[in-house]
DNA sequence: GGGATCGTATCGCTCAGCGATACGATGCCG
DNA sequence: CGGCATCGTATCGCTGAGCGATACGATCCC
């Protein structure tokens, strides 16, 4: 989450303690939420108490956890909200078809974040997190909505460091420009083992009045998931 | 949401225009907020700018909305996220082999709030909205939390007014007693009409360590879903 | 036993936040 | 057309909400 560091009021302090808690975080302590943000210790405290007060945190014996109230509010996030309720059928019907995890993802400046994620059972072990984010260049969501972003975030991409996550990951940014430039022509793009080992994926751009505005992706593990095989 | 109205803090103000954003509402106009928060209107004018500065809120053309910010820090909310880790598997099992809308909930007091909701291209018109709350006493997924919450929820419920929303409604305590009774002894409680005119539910309790703490339903209009051909 | 760390609480200080106010733009109605 | 209502944006003097330095008891470890 890029959002700027305001650490100079109010607001910007109690959203500094609801980042402090990552994508795979239960419960951190005082001390820990301290450690993250960089707030005075009693500062942190009195935020902490009256943010359980508005139920945004939860206190909890082992410390605070963020609560039910924040899920309620991030569920009426109207962009996500209609975009949920847009995908999920046909994620369902993809699903239901494939037996493989579905993701649903949006563009965040040089990064996908993740919607929705419908896998069953037996999901491949794919880092992705639903509200979690993944640089765009090394998975197929991320590479299909680069293809089809504005041209700008393309070449700003491409003239940055690209970051490595396996020995698969395209980092040299001729090779990203070519894989994007067939994405566009095919309107499909592949991941094989860029973003973490033994997944491939495959995925889709969604378009509505016109305008990309999400992708869809199918993961499987490599030994049983032939991303071609899924392709229009 | 229940949470107290603190008017006196900043936090409790910013909590306040938050929470004033409904589970259908897209954007809302700064005068709209206003009249909703009760807040003085430089007041709200000022928050706003400062929470879409930290990606809380979006400015757009029509006003302002819930932001993706605040969608990824709902769905870091531990308890909700492993909620869903656990139950979406099944839910999508249930979905593939009934094709009808699958919910996710808790009880939160007493009101049911949806975590999850799975439907397909034809859903029954379901009330329900995922982030959003109904009354525990006439879905078959708050009636099946309620018959294993705490004996002093039941009984705090049963002593209140219990709210009709269609002529089909329980709404005397006996009757309600009694069917909660039926939902404890069968593991599974049924809605025939009762939130919404046209649907019918069936749902079951989910435990984690002998306690229940959610509940999965299936959802169909009556025209074409029999709730007792669903139950175990 | 001493030191480190934790969570909880207090209090004097001060500036962040407040709301009363102002202004230009827009729309509506007589 | 003019007056009024409403809207969104901005300013500024005032003051109390928020801050952080500090204190304390509890726990743990060497």
């Amino acid at each position: 989450m890029a959002a700027a560091t305001h650490l100079d009021s109010v607001l910007g302090k109690a959203t500094a303690i609801l980042r402090a808690f990552g994508v795979d975080d239960h419960v951190l302590t005082l001390a820990e939420l301290v450690r993250r943000t960089g707030l005075h210790k009693a500062t942190t405290y009195r935020l902490c108490g009256e943010l359980v007060e508005l139920r945004l945190l939860d206190k909890t014996s082992g410390g605070y956890r963020l609560s039910g109230g924040l899920f309620e509010l991030g569920m009426r996030a109207s962009a996500e909200r209609s975009l949920l309720e847009l995908a999920v059928p046909f994620m369902q019907d993809l699903y239901e078809r494939t037996h493989e995890t579905v993701h649903l993802g949006v563009r965040e400046g040089t990064e996908v974040m993740y919607i929705s994620k419908l896998g069953g059972h037996r999901q491949a072990s794919s880092p992705s997190r639903v509200g979690g984010r993944l640089p765009l260049h090394c998975t197929a969501i991320g590479k299909v909505l680069l293809a089809f972003a504005p041209t700008v975030v393309r070449r700003s991409m491409l003239s940055g460091a690209l970051e490595r996550r396996t020995p698969h990951t395209i980092v040299r940014p001729g090779q990203l420009s070519r894989s994007l430039a067939d994405a566009r022509r095919r309107g499909v793009a592949f991941e094989r083992e860029e973003s973490a080992l033994g997944i491939n994926c495959v995925a889709a751009p969604i378009a509505v009045a016109g305008q990309v505005v999400a992708a869809l992706s199918l993961t499987g593990p490599t030994s049983r998931f032939r991303p071609e095989q899924h392709s229009p």
